[in-house]
DNA sequence: CTGAAAGCGCTTACAG
DNA sequence: CTGAAAGCGCTTACAG
């Protein structure tokens, strides 16, 4: 029942193991290999069901035809979504992925990146946590293909896919002062990161387009770990301090979610009350809130994106004929815009 | 900048490859090595930072440290809180996850297998699609370490981790019926998978024993392919042939959720109108239907079954006194009950 | 046209 | 107490 290998084929044929190969990489023809051997060998590995050891051609390769994936959460919408197109992706050019939770964890990320070398992956996807840059910073160095998403270190000379984080929220957060609001509080996690800065951002420039002034009392930060305490702490604190509010902006639809639950119990007339605008939409958002202004994350354009620029870093690192591009020219960094989605 | 292996730390210590592998795999005194070579070698591997190449120790041992993972679909909110839970899980015993998604298509599940077993995982978790039983039962012979979950096949002689399907959906019917509903409608997928029967099963038990006659027109089965506009079709005939329909039941939340969509537009008074019942539930499905009644999946749990099950296989076979477990032997079946929330 | 051989980095009987 | 050597399954210069 063992496994089926090149010896397998090369024994049963009589002939060596390198002429099975050679064969078998389709490069029969360069070889000058006869077309009745490579006709034997072809029928015999499909007959017998020949599948490669990628641990082997991997360690010989130096490379495994795998990319690792590393998100802050598996469970959660964005990440798992994009996971799948970034899965669909990598399969047009038969890689492999291997996905992993860092778990917002700095920890847990540096473990993952080490593990993922020790596959010798072809390269590497992630969209970092706070302090991971000493890490990316090295992966840079060692010339690894590497692609960011959705969070990003501006100083870092490393490829990346994003939103555009400020536009999107600028836009958002202008229709709800546009349709009357005042008072948005804006509820953000992260701040280190600095998408979330760009959001915050966003939400700044719209009120200062309307001449509206920036009230701190309106800003909810949200540490993430804990975030479903903190949601309602925060909101305890916006509505005694400002208990007019009149608009909620979420930069992440986690922040939403909670809100929700909050204001099921505390203002279950919070679609008349507020206004309300969020990044990212959740399939049942149109049912809890009705009006909801969303900017949608174009996820299957930021897997192919992504895809896209691995596989040019991976192909210029490891394809016979390419030289490994300078980190300077692998540098290939991408903003794709949101539609927004306006309601009411 | 190249790896650190064994042979850099070797020659650097003037020692033989082998006295390293020794030490570091923890054999050092096994093997009667000096105290004062094993702290030396200790010493070197953690300054370099030594980090073993997983893919050469897999092609070694034959088997890697790695397990992988197949879902109907990644992105689907209870099968990534499994996949976390898994991953969690596998950590404490040293093991990476590779994560797959099948998309429910047969073909790609097969593709699927087969590149996991060409990476020699240690073994596999599967939430299988209909007609993969054949390389089930192919991996079942070869003695693979593997675990089923969610969806399963009665006459399969393999280990599964399942949930208590007629009996949670029969408590849930059955409350429903307590409440009221007579005419309770079964919105179901997958009719040839088992875990569906089984459900549909505890619906019509919970019937019976309110002596309520089972009308087909109240069973609406969609396909899973498409179940974004089968769910409204279905609705569409049942309330056609139904109009004073007055409970449903969802096998399964992707079709709560397409029905609460559909409810929005033409049924924006449900809440009121009608007693609904689910087995797993979404974060916001208290706002959208605080009536709901749900039973939760025991998702950490199954996470930690799965591996527990899996561990065994793996350690069975693969440890060196370990001789694997015949088929019947190795089967483990795990049946979790739900925790049913009553509402209202 | 085809094969022998080295090498990827590791583990582990075998030998001393 | 330690090392030389074979082997996992593959790829690929090198040789003829």
């Amino acid at each position: 029942m063992g496994q089926i290998t090149l010896k397998t084929i090369a024994e049963r044929l009589n002939i060596s193991i390198a002429t099975v190969s050679w064969v078998l990489a389709g490069k029969g023809k360069d070889r000058k290999i006869s077309p009745a051997t490579q006709e034997r060998i072809l029928l015999c590995a499909s007959s017998m069901n020949y599948q490669p050891n990628m641990l082997a051609r991997a360690l010989t390769r130096g490379v495994s035809s795998t990319a690792g994936l590393i998100l802050p959460s598996i469970s959660d919408s964005f990440y798992s979504a994009v996971a799948k197109a970034v899965e669909l992706a990598l399969d047009r050019i038969d890689y492999s992925l291997m996905i992993c939770s860092s778990e917002s964890e700095t920890l847990r990320e540096k473990r993952m990146i080490g593990m993922l070398k020790s596959y010798q992956v072809g390269g590497i996807i992630i969209a970092p946590t706070e302090i991971s840059k000493i890490e990316l910073r090295q992966l840079i160095n060692e010339s690894c293909p590497l692609v960011l998403f959705d969070r990003f270190f501006p100083d870092l000379p490393a490829s990346y896919v994003l939103i555009d984080n400020e536009e999107s929220t600028f836009k958002l957060v202008d229709y709800l002062i546009r349709k009357g609001a005042r008072r948005i509080a804006c509820l953000t996690t992260n701040p280190h990161l600095h998408h979330m800065d760009l959001r915050r951002k966003g939400y700044e420039k719209a009120l200062k387009k309307h001449r509206i002034e920036i009230n701190p009392a309106l800003i909810g930060e949200v540490a993430f770990h804990g975030y479903e305490k903190g949601v309602p702490a925060t909101l305890d604190r916006i509505f005694h301090q400002v208990p007019d509010v009149d608009g909620f902006f979420f930069t992440s639809h986690i922040l939403a979610i909670e809100t929700f639950q909050y204001f099921r119990i505390h203002h279950p007339d919070y679609n008349r009350k507020f206004r309300l605008g969020c990044i990212h939409e959740e399939p049942l958002f149109q049912n809890i809130a009705p009006h909801i202004s969303v900017a949608m994350m174009p996820v299957a354009k930021i897997g192919k994106r992504i895809v896209d620029m691995l596989a040019e870093q991976m192909k210029a690192k490891y394809s016979p004929a390419g030289t490994p591009l300078a980190a300077k020219e692998s540098m290939n960094q991408s903003v794709l815009p949101c539609k927004i989605i306006i309601r009411d």
